[in-house]
DNA sequence: GTAAACAAGTTTGTTGACAATTTTGTTGAC
DNA sequence: GTCAACAAAATTGTCAACAAACTTGTTTAC
């Protein structure tokens, strides 16, 4: 499973032992960092990873920096070649699609999940925010503002659905193609053409009808995945 | 993502220079050897893993014993305290229902993609498999050769469908659940239904539906869990 | 001028010893 | 007899040194 057994059971041992300078925590911290940076392309994809240069610029042991690089291996961020070290997959068109067949069905499953889960009187901020806000932001071009509205949706969405295997196959997808969602979001026409999905994906949360939720989201991934396929070229 | 970039990393390895006696082979060997055995529960959940002893019981060094595990951890298969050790996780009823939820939209999308990849008539000896021996086994109750028959029409629709995440995602889903898959074949009834459910499946990837196909392969998950939740008490 | 061969330098892989922590067993007081 | 404190053992975490392998730059032959 790609779930979130390091943050759990960095959790429990905070919960038995109170805070703890535990070694294994380290581990955790080196490794959300280095997940973020790789997710954001602060490290660039293609680049290598050295043990030594990892240890001294985080003044850690190389034995941590070891595991940790072993860590991202399994989550498929990074690839180990014996004797050569660590570099950042390139993620190509191929596997950029396959991804998006993914994301159908398990955003999809969210949505649904979701709206199961909460009120629908819940979805209330959300309305409201899709259609002020949000709405501006489309008009303005503020796209940093409008994906960070997006963020805020999701992160409401995954806690919804309450289900953390769920919720770790998500995250491992969207740190590895956060960086292309990115540029399909200016992409002509996008920004508009989500935000009215989204808007009718969440009247249909907000009237607490999880399979036309579950339906429109999916229509919505299928939707970014059509675009992205007519400006490929332009994107990578 | 919950990929296969170690199996990814060794296949690419091998091509490149052959056979090798690469260092990083044996870590995925021994990954492999106790994800197998984790999954089979011939190590039991709940049981430690002691690094000393799993190392002078397969004659590798303590470290490579280590990055293992973490790889282990990082599968969701076992669960490292620090300074406490490594134990097999044990799923929980809900844990077991959350991923049937997760089952229902992977192998639907499976499903679906597998129709849409491979030829129609390439189906014919599963339709034959499932409507011949398989009934038969199932009349038989040799629940053995069930599984091997199930196990097979697996292989092919995951190797039809040709995405590398989500087989990644099946077979990390797949190795914490096998067990319980087990149990509920031998649910009263569920193998007749199981394999109902299975030869529609099967033929509307005969007549090239992926629609329906997906549709189909659903309504079987939530039916197995359905069952699950009948006779829940009997299975954990 | 090019290409193969070699050598120096760099990086990862391995090993063993030691430190920190938890667990287990024992002793003693009540 | 039970519980707490303490000591011993076992286990994991950390580190540094060494070995193995790959890269790169230089040299040499053609």
């Amino acid at each position: 499973m790609p779930n979130r057994s390091d943050t759990r059971t960095a959790v429990k041992a905070a919960a038995t032992a109170g805070a703890r300078p535990a070694p294994a925590r380290r581990n955790l911290d080196l490794q959300t960092l280095l997940r973020e940076r790789i997710a954001s392309q602060e490290i660039a994809p293609g680049s290598k990873l050295r043990e030594q240069a990892l240890a001294a610029q985080y003044k850690v042991p190389r034995a941590l920096v070891r595991e940790t690089l072993i860590s991202l291996e399994q989550r498929g961020l990074i690839e180990r070649i014996p004797h050569r070290g660590a570099v950042v997959v390139r993620l190509d068109l191929t596997q950029v699609f396959e991804t998006y067949d993914l994301r159908e069905v398990l955003e999809g499953l969210c949505a649904r999940l979701a709206t199961q889960n909460a009120a629908p009187a819940s979805w209330q901020d959300m309305v409201k925010l899709f259609d002020g806000p949000m709405a501006q932001y489309v008009r303005a071009h503020d796209y940093e503002s409008f994906i960070a509205g997006y963020g805020r949706l999701r992160q409401r969405m995954i806690e919804a659905a309450a289900n953390p295997v769920l919720t770790g196959m998500l995250d491992s997808i969207y740190e590895k193609t956060q960086a292309i969602i990115r540029r399909i979001i200016i992409l002509p026409g996008r920004a508009e053409r989500g935000l009215a999905e989204h808007r009718a994906m969440i009247a249909a949360m907000r009237r607490g009808d999880a399979a036309a939720a579950e339906r429109l989201r999916r229509a919505n991934m299928r939707s970014a995945k059509a675009w992205l396929q007519r400006y490929q070229s332009f994107v990578l």
